[in-house]
DNA sequence: CGTGAATATATCGGTTCGATATAAAATCAT
DNA sequence: ATGATTTTATATCGAACCGATATATTCACG
């Protein structure tokens, strides 16, 4: 699925600007589901527009410059539709920590030591955002609540594997409780 | 971080073909974390030899083409150690499945449940595949087994919530359940 | 009053993907 | 036995995408 078939979905939930589409993948229902720079969303959403798959508008604003506003068209919405219908590829995942605690064996305990600090904090940040769009009364859809609940079940899952789990790879905590199972 | 980086990572485990690498990514430990294309990874290794942080020799075989066997040089670990140690970036993810669920409301319930099975059967796949690594005697290091068993844990996770909450939204879980309306 | 962050758009080089091509051996089917 | 498909192995190329950077203005903080 390209960058422009996600704007397509993302103008299904209503008008936004180019700004607003980055936004919605970093604090709302699309964290830790998709992610694209301005570098893809802008040439993206000027395509879209040369197909008639979404219409902009000009909105002046007082003394800032003019907002580019977004809407999808009927025929987009028809375009988005049968994109997701045909078919959809497996969930891909890049995933640094994991690359880290791989080679763990290669780097300062340390480095390790915060690299779990760090990644426990950015799920527990994602899972909080993840709450507050979980009990906005925009997002009581049934489906919405079921994609939200995958994703919080995730990071609940990933924090207290880590939680429980972490002495596993410290030569500290290994000497203190020799890794065992679960 | 950059392929090149992850080509580096795979070879301190020992030799390989571009070809085992990309069957690392599929197959292995590495299964959920990282991805790349035979189009990224033998320009990697090209480049790789060409800044001796790799080094190849051509494997003569009874008939089938040439091998290229790629091996780290201690340069290359330096270098790979380094990168690692200098920072990680956070996990991206790209779920065209949370997309369908998302968008669930536009589309057919029959191409909804289909893609639930399908995702089913992804997940229950990689689950196989990463504990028959996580049994295989030569992954018993306690790092690697933090990072397989991370990706067990959310694995798990995702197969259990999707076996309790897919009827949120089947229409027959609907009729079962009165949701709101549209 | 100045510094920095936020809003908004755009560009550009470099990286990566996806599809495709070749080629020989092995394997499987008919 | 002959043909078809899969596997191993490498390479190329256009399209897609990222990351950094640039510009310009407003707003908030101290």
């Amino acid at each position: 699925m390209d960058i422009k078939t996600v704007c397509l979905g993302l103008l299904t939930f209503g008008e936004a600007t180019g700004y607003e589409i980055k936004k919605l993948f970093e604090d709302g229902t699309f964290n830790g589901v998709f992610d694209a720079s301005f570098g893809s969303i802008y040439p993206a959403l000027t395509r879209l527009a040369e197909e008639d798959l979404v219409v902009s508008r000009e909105e002046e604003q007082h003394g800032r410059p003019d907002k580019k506003v977004y809407a999808i068209t009927p025929r987009g919405r028809a375009h988005f539709i049968a994109s997701l219908t045909a078919g959809i590829q497996p969930d891909r995942v890049r995933s640094e920590f994991s690359m880290a605690m791989i080679f763990a064996h290669l780097l300062p305990d340390a480095t390790v030591q915060t690299y779990i600090d760090q990644h426990l904090a950015e799920h527990r940040d994602a899972l909080a955002r993840l709450e507050a769009t979980s009990a906005d009364p925009g997002s009581q859809m049934a489906n919405l609540q079921f994609a939200i609940g995958l994703g919080r079940a995730r990071l609940l899952a990933s924090i207290a594997f880590m939680e429980h789990h972490r002495n596993m790879i410290s030569p500290d905590g290994a000497a203190l409780a020799p890794a065992g199972r679960d």
